[in-house]
DNA sequence: CATGAATGAGACTTCATTCAT
DNA sequence: CATGAATGAAGTCTCATTCAT
């Protein structure tokens, strides 16, 4: 009776699965206090009432909301690793993937997670192991790139991933707030570029 | 009697400021949203009317609070890069500064300020305007490296100073959420590393 | 189809009158107004559709439960006066059955029988109509003392018995509410040696 | 700063005493469970968040109400006993204002102050407190009476007088339900009957 | 200059109830 | 016979705001 990460499910039929989506895109356009259950119900066509019925309090609904939005990024960055090429190209795709232009909503999502997690422990908690999966594909690409000496770094992959996460993490708040100066173009191949240099990748074959 | 961006400085003398220090620490402590206006008078001891007398509205008192801030942060920037010697020791000084231990305050208002700014067309105007500040002095070492050929790189330094930016922010999320894999030390090494990289820095006489 | 003084039976069989009692217990227990349909169908294992199945609304399904209660407790009373000896034991049976240890929801049933009646003119016509019933074996007792000159009273039976079942019932709180200044032991005797001195009774022979 | 048995008095100015008498008026008409904010509100004219103002939420409300009303009526009682004549006079008092004709509000509030005070640790306690306090007169008035010969007794008067009490309560919610058989003036002399039989009160004299 | 009193708007939440199966 | 889904009505509570002093 209990999923999504111990939450209980409180009740509903089908219709549970469609509104928890309009719920997280509620969610990322109005931010997570400022969106109340009158929101979400007339962006779904249900009735107040209906959305406690599905998910007891509006915490609760908005918790449920941001999990499901997440647990679907993971999941695209799972499938992105999952081509068994050389180490370079893999992590290459996914740095597309995190560069590339996305609907809004998946960056003001990722905000409002974050957001979210700084003050909630229970939420933090659940970024803390979203985040392990989230790394995970680029960890195992780098440490393949080492041990067959695609990649020359000395450092410890786990740290390089970090710093790898950040810059692109770190692109997502500039171009939130459509910063004139972010140019996409540039800018991808610059972190590429970074990222090749930190891992001293040799690109001459690609 | 206009000040600070066009926000209509109320009233209140000596006081006012004390008083708007410890909005922002309850603003950071608490989050945007959630700070109410009881919450700063209870902090300052003050009566809630007076917090009115000398802000006006509560968005007024916050976004005050958001000011005070992040201006003291660009300043401290700026003050950085003060000293004229070479444009790789500025550099490091800057991103040592970016990169260093703060109180948790400091990054929870960044945080702040960034969720608030994706949304406030005003906050997001003031806070392209700090960014073009917090930028140039990154902006000016790197062109003065390129200049004097300390720095090799043939990349734009505009593109490549946001790519810099974003390395130190994408870690300041972690870092707020006490993720136990970001091992400080390490990560800033690498992080220098992946700058020096970039912009082709000649190290070996540091 | 009616019955239980005209509130219609619903539906149901045999697990009705299992529910009926659960509702009793949890009537007691809560209170009338915070008696919940889901408080009784959580405590009966089934689920509130069923309770309204069963009685209609909230309102018919408390006052069944009232109505359930203190029918019970009235047979008692009648079934205590139906052994035919002296007028005294009679009186005295029923009085230490008054005034015996019970088990705390009689009690509280009753007071709130008496809350609800207070207000809603149903229930204080159906309490008036089990005062009858329940006042009648101590009525009869005191006209058979009197008529046999057991009883040397000059008082009018009805309004003695008034009296004397006021003493009995302004025990029901302060045992309630457990003040500890209520002596059982000692407050049995003097309410007997109060009906007694009332009545005028010639206990020499008992 | 708190005042009322801990409950803390939490703003308000003149009005708010007024508003309290009305509070409990509105209590005694409509019931705890079903006196609502808006209820008060209109009675006294407030606005609603007026009355929150004053009392916090709605239960620190009525509990004040509550506490207010007995405050005075055992005030009263205190009163009936301070004119010294002998102890069935001032025992005859007392009855007699426990038996007479009161508004009803008096009765109502009574019989709340025992129903709520069954379920509400904190209320019981106080109701504890104020019975200790009603209690007093009588008991003094018994034990002057024991002392000087004036009664017989020989059981403890604090026994004697829990079971008066009782009398007298046990009177409250016949004369609410208006139940006919209640005959006012034959109860009350018939009472006046039990109490002084109980005692052994000499009443030749009076 | 600073405050307390009073209020209105708006949100969450509880709960009985209706309906389809 | 019994239940789950969905909803509307109603109440409490929070909080910014206005006003008089």
């Amino acid at each position: 009776m209990d999923n999504e990460r111990g939450h209980r499910r409180r009740a509903g039929g089908e219709r549970r699965v469609e509104v928890l989506r309009v719920a997280a895109s509620v969610l990322a356009e109005r931010g997570y206090d400022r969106t109340r259950f009158s929101d979400v119900a007339s962006a779904a066509g249900v009735a107040v009432s209906t959305l406690q019925f599905y998910f007891g309090s509006r915490d609760d609904m908005l918790v449920a909301a941001l999990h499901h939005s997440t647990e679907e990024e993971v999941r695209v960055m799972e499938r992105c690793a999952a081509q068994e090429d050389g180490p370079w190209e893999r992590l290459l795709r996914l740095l597309e993937r995190g560069l590339a232009s996305q609907p809004e909503q998946t960056w003001r999502m990722l905000l409002e997670f974050w957001y979210a997690a700084v003050r909630d422990p229970e939420l933090r908690a659940h970024s803390a192991d979203l985040q392990r999966r989230y790394r995970r594909p680029f960890v195992e690409a780098v440490h393949e790139g080492v041990r067959t000496g695609r990649f020359t770094t000395d450092q410890d992959p786990e740290d390089l991933v970090t710093v790898v996460l950040a810059l692109l993490d770190g692109l997502v708040v500039p171009r939130l707030c459509a910063h004139d100066y972010v140019r996409e173009a540039q800018v991808r191949v610059i972190a590429v570029d970074a990222v090749a240099g930190l891992l001293g990748v040799d690109r001459s074959t690609t």
